[in-house]
DNA sequence: CTACAACAATTGTATATACAAATGTAAGAT
DNA sequence: ATCTTACATTTGTATATACAATTGTTGTAG
């Protein structure tokens, strides 16, 4: 990927800035392409992420906040995006009997059929972003993203 | 930083998955830094960016096509963006007048002004995101993001 | 010169996000 | 029982983004 194109920009860019500037690009690049993949079934990325939650609670139900601290991007509209995949048919929502604050959410079957068919795009796209990586690339990429 | 939080929610994630998610969570965190650090001065990421690309013409505009192909995120905004650049007195605007499609922009004393007080602020938050970091493995990490 | 395609920017619209304020519920203190 | 505080979600609002359609300009083929 072409970083020196935004790079050059600025004349003398400290290795610092470079990595981080670096790491913001390949981010959006990663994220367009799962937005690009999953765009076909109308779901958006963190809809995806919601649903995978749901399904690893294998039939435990998850409220907001737990689904909030769980999704990839920060707190804003759980509320709201639950409601896009309930209009959907994707999800179930009933008040906890007991705690009537928290709302509990499952995932419905046609959630799970859904979920499967994304999983193969979904797959096919990351093999296609990492497919110059080798295991050990991998394994080096995730030991440095952990000392962040 | 705490990847697992997230991905203990589906049990065999793949090296695959868990490097890409591991990633977009790092920039997330980052682009969290970057925002808050420059908040207190009202100006947006994508607005420090291109005040930035600005500066690194040295004199020359730079039309907004050029700004959009050099922004950090993709293409959408750059009129309404510009718009509010030009609304606080960062940049000047003018019709190019060889070819009156285009539309340059300048960065302003003012503009260049206020970058300087960016950038210090700026380049703390780079220290403080890049504390653990040595400088071989800054290169590293940009010799793996180079892969992409 | 006119018609047409390509170009550069702008506008419209729908959706997404950040953040603060408001609502409704539960638990504890007096 | 009442009051207060904390909790969980929802709503409001302003801003940001994606994407398509539109406007105005230039270049070119006939």
């Amino acid at each position: 990927m072409n970083v020196e194109m935004i790079l050059k920009t600025e004349k003398p860019i400290a290795l610092e800035s470079r990595s981080l500037i670096h790491l913001i690009l390949v981010s959006n690049k990663v994220n367009e392409q799962y937005a690009s993949a999953l765009k076909e079934y109308d779901i958006s990325q963190q809809q995806f992420n919601v649903l995978r939650i749901l399904r690893g609670q294998k039939g435990k139900a998850a409220n907001l906040q737990t689904l909030n601290e769980r999704m990839i991007s920060k707190q804003s509209n759980t509320t709201r995006l639950v409601d896009k995949l309930l209009n959907k048919g994707l999800v179930n929502r009933m008040v906890c009997p007991s705690n009537r604050r928290k709302i509990e959410i499952t995932i419905t079957e046609e959630g799970k059929a859904l979920l499967l068919k994304l999983d193969k795009i979904v797959s096919r796209t990351e093999d296609e972003l990492l497919s110059g990586f080798s295991n050990e690339d991998l394994r080096q990429l995730n030991n440095l993203l952990d000392k962040f």
